[in-house]
RNA sequence: GCCCCCAUCGUCUAGUGGCCUAGGAUACAUGGUUCUCAUCCAUGCGACAGGGGUUCGACUCCCCUUGGGGGUACCA
């Protein structure tokens, strides 16, 4: 372990779902614990009781966890500087706050929130910033004495030191000067003892021994404060970074328009996380000069906090829409068997059994398909065509079939043929060895000539010779086969299509096809 | 209003005074491969916000303008 130990944390607070800016902070905290090879803490800043909810405390601990990011300390594991919900530290709080009020850093405001509100407001209308007026800064023990016999409960806020130059030395934005009387005396108790979200998160980092702060800029002024405190409590405060926000395509503000809020709702749209990691990466951040995609791996020996940009960034859903594809391409055919198993339930078009029974077919399907989609959610309706009884065929379908007036008969004669032929039999029926000795993602060619039954590239010349015979030219007859076996005009190969649908389909759709008026 | 930050192709970015007639990726366009689509390959399109300085020399440093973002809570 090296000296002063490196702990980073996400603080977020459970009023709403992990969003897109919240995942590439955490992000970045977690990815900076790894590179340094420190911790990664998850703390809960709950202290706005009103807002905080259990069911986003959940949905934020499984967007992190579907993305990857595992914390060493914090809800559900543990650790040594616990409680990790700010709810359960008061005590420590209230100690904090004794300490800063007995040393002159804090004092008590006696002010309602209606006086403060007025307070401000006179001093906009004398062209002041609007802020605390400081009212009780100064009171004297009479005022206090008399404050206290109306029974008015006082909140407690922070002396800030009055018109003083204030320098944050930021990891990502650089020095960065700011004077303090641009700061109010901000309210680090409220009135029922409730600490706000400077206080308590000085008193974390301190506790929890946090050595860097990943955030976003909106806290930049947020870092001032706390730093001072820091300095109050005679303590050093952590290096802090604060990164720019990520904004929609019109550079506004990131909206539902142009990202989603929960970034689960990925997950469902059928983005892959290592995609989403991998995306959010990118924005404020590179990998290197002509570098896009990276593994994880490849990302924490390069990656450090103080090469995130300090320009902002607008999220572009076209981009990680082709990483998405990317990263389709790159998996293992058994690993997209298995994340694309939900989605094919849920379509309803397979049962549960077909993954047990016919993994090597539903392996040849996909790759079949592997090249033609960026998002597991299209699987399913790429699929569909393969275990459907009646099939239904789209307009342009349509259209090729009605294109040639001879079309039917010739379906017909080649429905006969592959009657005859050695065609695996179809879905679910077992296909005996037939999707092992032609594995798709090869073109079919691993059973060379001697497979069980005739591969893709057999079938091909097979169905040449039976054009030429016909006297047909291959490319017209290939495209109403097409259409008539799996209802459209676009997809994998078509002798892919044969040897996945199998004999017994094949024959069916041919035939109903050309019996048709 | 005040304070802070930012500014390279449509988008994400590389670039830290000369390697830049500015590189990569995406998007878009065109061509090739092909039974379609997709993948893949090739080619093209396309940017240093504007104006002043500093310098032998600025995308790189400084200032101003403009534009954008953030903050200005008893929310985080």
């Amino acid at each position: 372990m090296s000296e002063p130990s490196v702990r980073l944390r996400f603080a977020p607070s459970p009023t709403g779902p992990l969003h897109l800016g919240g995942a590439r902070t955490a992000l970045y905290n977690w990815a900076a614990a790894q590179a340094m090879g420190g911790k990664f803490l998850l703390r809960i800043e709950d202290t706005d009781r009103a807002r905080s909810t259990d069911e986003s405390l959940q949905i934020i601990l499984a967007g992190l966890s579907w993305l990857g990011l595992a914390w060493d300390e914090g809800p559900e594991v543990g650790g040594d500087f616990g409680p990790y919900f700010q709810t359960e530290r008061l005590e420590l709080y209230a100690g904090y706050a004794e300490r800063l009020l007995a040393s002159g850093w804090a004092y008590k405001c006696y002010a309602t929130p209606e006086e403060v509100q007025a307070g401000r407001e006179r001093l906009q209308a004398e062209g002041k910033s609007p802020m605390y007026d400081r009212r009780d800064r100064d009171i004297d023990d009479a005022q206090r004495a008399a404050y206290e016999a109306e029974e008015r409960k006082p909140s407690l806020r922070f002396r800030m030191p009055l018109d003083q130059l204030w320098k944050l030395e930021d990891l990502c934005k650089g020095e960065v000067e700011v004077n303090l009387r641009e700061l109010d005396d901000w309210v680090m108790l409220r009135p029922g003892g409730m600490p706000t979200y400077n206080f308590a998160c000085v008193v974390d980092d301190l506790e929890m021994r946090i050595s860097h702060v990943v955030r976003g800029d909106e806290h930049f002024m947020n870092g001032i404060k706390q730093s001072v405190l820091f300095h109050a409590l005679d303590a050093k405060a952590p290096k802090y970074a604060h990164i720019p926000l990520i904004l929609g395509k019109n550079g506004k503000k990131l909206s539902k328009r142009d990202a989603v809020t929960n970034i689960l709702d990925y997950r469902d749209k059928g983005y892959l996380p290592e995609a989403i990691f991998n995306y959010i990466s990118l924005l404020g951040w590179s990998f290197s000069g002509d570098q896009d995609l990276f593994t994880v791996e490849e990302m924490l020996q390069r990656f450090r906090i103080e090469d995130i940009g300090a320009s902002g960034s607008k999220f572009d859903e076209e981009k990680l829409l082709w990483m998405n594809g990317e990263y389709i391409r790159k998996l293992e055919l058994c690993e997209l068997l298995r994340r694309s198993q939900p989605l094919l339930l849920a379509a309803e078009i397979l049962p549960e059994s077909a993954f047990d029974q016919s993994a090597a077919y539903l392996r040849n399907a996909l790759a079949s398909i592997r090249e033609r989609i960026s998002l597991l959610s299209e699987v399913p309706e790429k699929l569909a065509y393969l275990f459907v009884d009646a099939l239904e065929l789209d307009k342009d379908a349509e259209k090729k079939l009605r294109k040639n007036e001879s079309a039917p008969q010739w379906l017909a004669a080649y429905a006969d043929l592959l009657e005859k032929s050695d065609l695996p039999a179809s879905y679910p029926a077992d296909r005996g060895d037939a999707d092992i000795a032609f594995s798709l993602a090869n073109k079919g060619e691993d059973g060379g000539e001697s497979g069980p039954c005739m591969s893709p590239a057999q079938l091909e010349q097979q169905a040449r010779d039976f054009a030429e015979s016909m006297d047909v030219k291959f490319g017209h007859f290939v495209h109403p086969v097409r259409a008539a076996l799996s209802g459209t005009t676009k997809g994998p190969g078509l002798f892919d299509i044969v040897f996945l649908l199998g004999k017994e389909r094949c024959c069916q759709r041919l035939r109903a096809i050309a019996a048709r008026p």
